[in-house]
DNA sequence: ATTAGTATATGACGATGTGTCATAAGGAGG
DNA sequence: CCTCCTTATGACACATCGTCATATACTAAT
């Protein structure tokens, strides 16, 4: 969190300095960003910036809750117009993309998801690998009794699985849990996950 | 990649490079992560670094693949233990927890995950969202079709629902899906979510 | 053995960046 | 005008980066 000096500020300086961090983290990664440029498009002398902040991360996560919460905020709003859970997902999924990709955040959230994986070359080859052994492991699974049959459904399939594994993990160190709770925890997602929120069924009877 | 001088290297001065690159991505992530600390730890100097290597994020998605080499290869031996691909879920979040939370990688492994699996400052913002505000949301839904009706299970429905939005829209960043494509691919995740995987319902009748 | 040619090793260097600290400046109240 | 507290400032010591000119090692052909 900045610090009290910053909240202190006059508002038009606590902007200007918010606009020259917004500006960097648009143009650079986190990775690359520098304080010494923010200093400089903000005309602030190198002091005070760390008078306001701990460091370059201290002001990057502020101005990233700062977006983050805006999206949310609008994204409440949303429940007046349905009350089916899906829908409601559907519907604030768009909003949320929307407000991720189309507008002048466009290139500052593409920095925040890169920052993530920023490697092309490597990327390609992470995905193609990464197909292969799913691929591999798919053709050992009996499937007879899953509904889907298409290559690019299996990976997906694949991939949520792994996406709740890494989530619970994460999760198991964060929360302290014990490895019987976590393992229950995932039990717990993997059960939804095949037999699905609804109670009655669609594919009951799915060929 | 890593130039065509570093696999020219006799394998020992290769594993010594290695290993303090671990070690350095071990006890810092990439964004703390230095050239200067890796190359006094492998006692090689400055210029052989970067003829060995781009940069520092180079050596980073090289260490990183082999990691996960090891991950694929372990898991691939579980397909000799299980065809049902709930059970292969269940055994293989065992092994990578163990493997997680016992052994050396952990500290590497949250690195890891931060960096590439995981967007820190979104999951920082969703988990300050605070509990009622989730419910808040829950509590205007019908949820007389889910079957569930615990809060506790309400909530972990939701970040599951969350955490898929999440990864859809970091995927069409990285992937350059477009509006459309994106959309129906949360469409897809959220019908698996709604209506499982497999065919035959345990819970078609549930009460 | 000598030489030419190629691959690798090395560390000094200039440029840039970081976080701190001693000191100056500002402003409210007595 | 003095005191106390807050904020401003930029020089400083030190870390890090990526490059480059030069030295060294190795190979193969004469």
């Amino acid at each position: 969190m900045p610090k009290e000096t910053f909240f202190n500020l006059d508002e038009q300086k606590r902007k200007k300095i918010l606009k020259a961090a917004k500006k960097e983290f648009t143009t650079y990664p986190l990775r690359k960003a520098r304080v010494s440029h923010i200093i400089r498009e903000a005309s602030i002398p190198r002091g005070s910036f760390y008078q306001y902040f701990a460091d370059l991360d201290d002001l990057y996560y502020y101005v990233i809750n700062d977006v983050f919460n805006n999206v949310y905020k609008a994204g409440t709003k949303f429940c007046e117009t349905t009350n089916d859970i899906f829908e409601f997902s559907q519907i604030s999924f768009e909003y949320d993309y929307n407000g991720f990709i189309n507008d002048m955040r466009h290139r500052f959230m593409i920095n925040v998801y890169k920052s993530i994986s920023q490697n092309e070359e490597y990327i390609v080859c992470f995905n193609k690998m990464r197909r292969d052994y799913i691929m591999g492991i798919m053709n050992k699974m009996d499937l007879s009794n899953i509904r889907l049959t298409e290559e690019d459904d299996l990976i997906k399939m694949y991939r949520m699985i792994q996406e709740l594994k890494r989530d619970v993990i994460h999760r198991a160190v964060v929360d302290n849990l014990t490895k019987e709770e976590a393992s229950e925890e995932f039990r717990w997602y993997l059960d939804i996950f095949k037999n699905g929120l609804v109670k009655e069924k669609k594919y009951g009877k799915f060929e």
